[in-house]
DNA sequence: AAGCCCCTCAACCGCATTGCG
DNA sequence: TCGCAATGCGGTTGAGGGGCT
């Protein structure tokens, strides 16, 4: 017996979204949360299946969204991300916050996979100039995954901290680190969109499940401005917490600190503290280990054998 | 200017997983 | 424990735009 389409077929539109569309789901979303997408389409009179509405949401209007312009360490990172974790988008997604795992797919299958087979033929010319022998390989992989046991050990560790009642306050409270970085204007239709981020506009001041610092939210999907004070001693805690120093400035690039949006987001659908926490934790391991380890002997063809 | 080709990316489809009664 | 509904995820498609001839 065949699974029950998720939407009844009969009525239900497809294909590109319309502005007008946007505003009734972004509107109703801003009164009721994301979530419930079974309900969506009949309380706001949409004709699009509930699926349709999630990814629009997810991949499109959701707040937090960076698009497009990959910076080069985005780039390292999803190229070794893919390495490791293969085609699993979501996963990778999440060390990256403002990119939506169709978005990181696209990448990889439009740029990524043709940048790597060119890289292929030309073998010697490593772009990272990493060593290639399979030994060196082998090596590589066991201590990228005995890395990993011990991230995912200590990302548990987190969460079970963080779940523990004497703290579970304080995380709650925890608010996002801000680098007041602004997000680039979409492109294309998304340019509508500038409609529905003053659509989001107040959102976050009226909504019950607001974030902190979310009365900040500013037009054209920037990020809040203000710079709170407490957030950075909650920042530093933050990172304390995870027992290590900030970042360098080479990773601010691909981990601007979240904006509410996006911490929103996170709580929406992705694990918060942990996820940040590993997505702390893998960057710094990615680009600390090919200095430290030379952990990052994968050259680009051979994260070839992975897919 | 017109036609063709290629590339990009938003959106769809269907399977997998999770949640709940 | 089971079955169903809801949601998540990854592969794929196709419309539209840009570049080239």
């Amino acid at each position: 017996m065949g699974r029950q389409p998720c939407c009844d077929k009969v009525g239900v539109k497809k294909g590109p979204w319309t502005p007008e569309e946007d505003l009734i789901l972004v509107s109703y979303i801003q009164q009721h949360g994301p979530g419930n997408w079974r309900a969506v389409p009949t309380k706001t009179g949409l004709l699009r299946c509930s699926k349709s509405c999630r990814l629009r949401w997810a991949n499109y209007l959701r707040p937090g969204i960076r698009r497009g312009n990959f910076t080069e360490n985005e780039e390292k990172m999803i190229i070794h991300l893919q390495a490791l974790l293969g085609n699993r988008w979501a996963a990778i997604a999440s060390y990256l916050p403002e990119r939506t795992d169709n978005d990181i797919k696209n990448y990889w299958n439009t740029h990524l996979k043709r940048k790597l087979k060119k890289l292929q033929g030309n073998e010697s010319s490593s772009r990272y100039g990493f060593p290639s022998s399979s030994s060196s390989y082998q090596i590589c992989r066991g201590q990228w995954e005995r890395k990993l046991q011990t991230d995912i050990h200590m990302a548990k560790k987190d969460l079970s901290d963080a779940l523990s009642p004497e703290k579970s306050s304080d995380l709650v409270e925890m608010k996002p680190l801000n680098d007041h970085t602004s997000y680039p204007k979409p492109s294309g239709y998304a340019s509508s969109t500038e409609n529905i981020a003053k659509l989001l506009k107040g959102w976050m001041r009226n909504n019950p499940w607001k974030m902190a610092d979310s009365a900040d939210y500013s037009e054209e999907g920037t990020v809040p401005m203000k710079e709170d004070k407490n957030s950075k001693e909650m920042a530093e805690a933050f990172q304390s917490h995870l027992g290590f120093e900030s970042l360098d400035s080479s990773l601010s690039d691909i981990s601007p600190s979240m904006s509410p949006e996006t911490s929103l987001s996170q709580y929406e659908s992705k694990p918060h503290l942990n996820a940040q926490s590993q997505l702390s934790l893998l960057e710094k391991w990615l680009f600390d280990e090919g200095k430290d380890y030379q952990l990052c002997d994968i050259t680009l063809d051979q994260n070839l054998h992975f897919f």
